[in-house]
DNA sequence: AGTCAGTCTCCTTCA
DNA sequence: GAGACTGACT
């Protein structure tokens, strides 16, 4: 009876000690064993749960669920943590402090935090560091899957064939290598362009699908020949020692699938595993944390199904849906409560998205019930709206006093920024566009990256054509071609072979520039050898003749991008003075991983304008939704399939969901888009938004809503035959031994759930120790679900 | 090797 | 309507 009541008062501070939270945020806090999945509706407070929790498990370990008390507890004792409840909080804290014992405190190493975006990840770690100190943030293991996923690769990454200094490739450098795998392989580039095949090889990634299981899934010319075309190009990586960003998450899994040893060190260290931003995980995601939270199954995941806007990269929807029917002792928990928006935005918010059918369902609600209607507005053309926009804003400022910082512009596709960034430069309000081409993908920039990857790793053949004539110096193609073909050949770096160019007598006459430029690297080294960062950067501008020939460059394009370099040159800067030992590769890594996002300061006085995309985890006082029309958004390309469509009411409730405080909608009667008048009808996702929620209702004299425009998504829409086909497994060998004594079951197979009734296995895949199944149910639709806790059976009868 | 004119394409994007 | 790419010409 001492340990209840000891442990009840320990409960009871614990709640007085969170008390800043509300029910559900703090049964996520305390929840800290077992598999987790966390709901968390937009502007619900989703960052602070999963900073507190950590913080909690740090300090607390899992006080709050244990009945446990620790050895020789008294009433007095139980009698201090009650009084304790009547002391200022850092009191109560300390007093609760002195009985938690070392040992029941999570370490913070153990932990392991993933993130979507590396802007996430720092922000995280920002405020951990107030909560848990310096020394133990620094000891989570907290970062980005890509980044995660790298620093294992660097550790483990030898045993499957990528020795420590692999490169990564990013867009740009792995459309070139695609360009040139089609060119050899005399494959018609009418119909494989780089792009199609490219975007084919990174789904078939994401279901860790290899250029072996694609051979054999094949079943046309088209797909086989994708497929054929995925293994050069992938033997061309590895023999690069390169990855790219796909390879950097399916490697991992083949790492830990085929190493015990880092699978074991992975699963043994990581006993608390926190995944956020869960909608929008890939398969392949998914494997990875099912793989290393394996063994103590601390899983926690956090996201909104609401939210889930990029199946077209691959992520799957099917992973959070699941969640929680695939391992069937996970605990849910929904956070509803909207602390962010006021109650017209949130209720519009709500009835879009009430419209789609696969989701869990929840409804946010706010306290405040105040607030400006929406306003709708209905405008001529495309400039008459990108005036309205400007002129509303200059309004709001002087009537309401607000920053520039408060607004935002947020649209469906970067290709309306064009008008807006027109309208803003003529009324000379300063704005800033975030998206479209980023800092590193400009030219200059990854000339001069490209240079310091050839100093840094010579034989990085890719980059070193990239800058080989860059400024000119008379190499021309047919030299290139021959270069690369006499590497080939010999089974040397094109480097090599330029750097005794004169033994070729293939090279006779472009031997001296050839020499003049492998000399001018290999001078190159030695200053990066001997000096700092920004210094060698500065080398490379002179030496090259980079810089002259950017000052040749006559009116304002040359003086941005001299701009541009000074500006990575203030990057390397910054980059040595926050990094010990700021070597070329680690500053080539870091700039390989970093976007345009993460550099966006919200307190910067300027209006800002983004894709919906982008504005994903951000909020905005007032928001501006230009261009909602049938065609635009709802894009016309998602307007053939349901479930395109739901993902394109997801984005309109992302959209809606950033407003604080005042939300405009417009739409324009004509537009003009890729050079052609267009004449659209209001949105659907606006129609969908009952009129009372408005300042002004929609215009009458439009064409109104009709009921063929609406596509209603059947309840469970059937999985179509070719993704089955896509989503087999891997390789054979590439699959580990289903643990368990389940009785195991294989495509084809009749089984019956209790709840779900009879259905037929689609698939049974192997996801780490256990079986995922896809089942095909008669009267409920499609489930995926884990061998291990699925309650399936055997279908015997007729 | 470099330049210019004509042709083609065009959504969203993270690491 | 703008930027990327291609092919012919100098």
């Amino acid at each position: 009876m001492k340990n209840k009541h000891f442990t009840d008062a320990r409960r009871r501070l614990l709640e007085k000690l969170y008390d800043h939270l509300n029910d559900m945020q703090k049964q996520a806090v305390f929840t800290v064993n077992g598999p987790l999945l966390i709901l968390a509706g937009a502007g619900s407070g989703k960052t602070t749960v999963l900073v507190n929790r950590i913080a909690y498990m740090i300090r607390y370990g899992n006080a709050y669920m244990s009945n446990e008390a620790p050895d020789g507890v008294t009433d007095a004792d139980t009698k201090i943590l009650e009084n304790a409840l009547t002391l200022p909080k850092e009191e109560a804290a300390a007093t609760l402090d002195a009985y938690i014992a070392e040992a029941d405190r999570i370490p913070a190493w153990s932990i392991l935090s993933i993130t979507f975006t590396n802007k996430a990840a720092n922000e995280m770690k920002q405020r951990l560091e107030k909560m848990v100190g310096s020394e133990n943030a620094a000891q989570i293991w907290s970062g980005t899957f890509h980044s995660v996923c790298i620093r294992l690769l660097r550790r483990f990454g030898e045993r499957i064939g990528y020795p420590r200094g692999f490169t990564i490739y990013d867009a740009d450098d792995q459309k070139r290598l695609m360009t040139a795998v089609i060119k050899d392989s005399g494959t018609d580039d009418k119909m494989f362009s780089p792009k199609s095949v490219l975007s084919y090889i990174s789904r078939q990634k994401d279901e860790l699908l290899t250029p072996e299981a694609c051979a054999k899934e094949a079943k046309d010319y088209r797909t086989s020949k994708y497929a054929e075309l995925y293994k050069e190009y992938q033997k061309r990586l590895t023999s690069a020692n390169a990855l790219d960003f796909d390879d950097i998450i399916m490697q991992t899994v083949r790492l830990l699938r085929e190493d015990d040893d880092a699978l074991s060190y992975c699963q043994n260290r990581f006993r608390y595993v926190c995944v956020d931003e869960y909608q929008d995980t890939n398969h392949a995601q998914f494997v990875l944390t099912s793989l290393i939270s394996a063994k103590y199954r601390n899983l926690m995941v956090v996201g909104d199904d609401d939210q889930s806007i990029y199946r077209f990269r691959g992520a799957d929807i099917e992973n959070i849906l699941n969640f929680d029917r695939e391992i069937s002792d996970a605990k849910v928990i929904k956070l509803e409560q909207n602390y962010r928006s006021t109650k017209p935005i949130l209720d519009a918010a709500n009835a879009i998205i009430k419209n789609n059918q696969g989701r869990h369902g929840k409804n946010l609600w706010t306290q405040r019930e105040d607030g400006e209607k929406v306003s709708l507005r209905r405008l001529s053309n495309q400039s008459e709206e990108a005036r309205y926009i400007v002129d509303t804003i200059t309004e709001l400022k002087r009537a309401e006093g607000r920053s520039l910082s408060d607004f935002a512009i947020l649209y469906r596709m970067n290709a309306m920024s064009n008008n807006l960034e027109g309208a803003f430069n003529r009324s000379g309000i300063p704005y800033r566009i975030l998206g479209g081409l980023r800092f590193y993908e400009r030219k200059e920039i990854k000339d001069i990256l490209a240079y310091l990857c050839v100093i840094n790793n010579p034989s990085d053949n890719l980059r070193l054509k990239r800058i080989i004539n860059e400024p000119k110096r008379k190499i021309g193609d047919a030299t290139v071609n021959a270069v690369e073909e006499l590497a080939g050949y010999h089974g040397l770096s094109m480097f090599s072979v330029m750097r005794n160019a004169s033994d070729y007598p293939a090279l006779a006459k472009a031997a001296p520039k050839l020499t003049e430029f492998t000399s001018l690297i290999l001078g190159l080294q030695e200053i990066a050898g001997a000096e700092n960062l920004d210094v060698l950067i500065d080398k490379v501008l002179d030496l090259t003749g980079y810089r002259s020939m950017l000052k040749a460059i006559s009116g304002e394009e040359g003086e941005t991008r001299l701009e541009n370099v000074n500006e990575l040159i203030s990057n390397a800067v910054e980059f040595t003075m926050t990094h010990e030992e700021a070597s070329l590769s680690d500053f080539l890594e870091e700039v390989s991983l970093v976007s345009d996002i993460d550099n966006y300061d919200p307190s910067a006085e300027a209006v800002v304008m983004m894709t919906v995309h982008s504005a994903k985890g951000l909020e905005f006082p007032v928001v501006f939704l230009p261009g909602m029309e049938e065609g635009i958004f709802p894009s016309q390309l998602s307007s053939y399939e349901p479930e395109e469509l739901e993902e394109e009411r997801r984005l309109a409730y992302v959209a809606v969901t950033r407003a604080k405080e005042h939300l405009f909608i417009t739409h324009s009667k004509e537009r003009l888009l890729y050079g052609k008048s267009q004449y659209n009808k209001l949105s659907r996702f606006v129609s969908e938004i009952p009129e009372e929620l408005f300042d002004t209702p929609p215009e009458k004299d439009l064409p109104s809503r009709r009921a063929s425009d609406i596509v209603i998504s059947t309840s469970k829409p059937k999985p179509k035959i070719a993704d089955e086909m896509l989503k087999k497994p891997f390789t054979p060998g590439f699959v580990n031994p289903a643990a368990g004594k389940a009785e195991h079951f294989d495509a084809g197979d009749v089984v019956e759930h209790p709840v779900f009734g009879v259905g037929m296995v689609i698939s049974a895949k192997s996801v780490g120790p256990d079986i995922m199944y896809e089942i095909a149910f008669d009267n409920s639709g499609t489930k995926k679900m884990m061998g291990t806790y699925a309650k399936i059976k055997r279908h015997i009868g007729a």
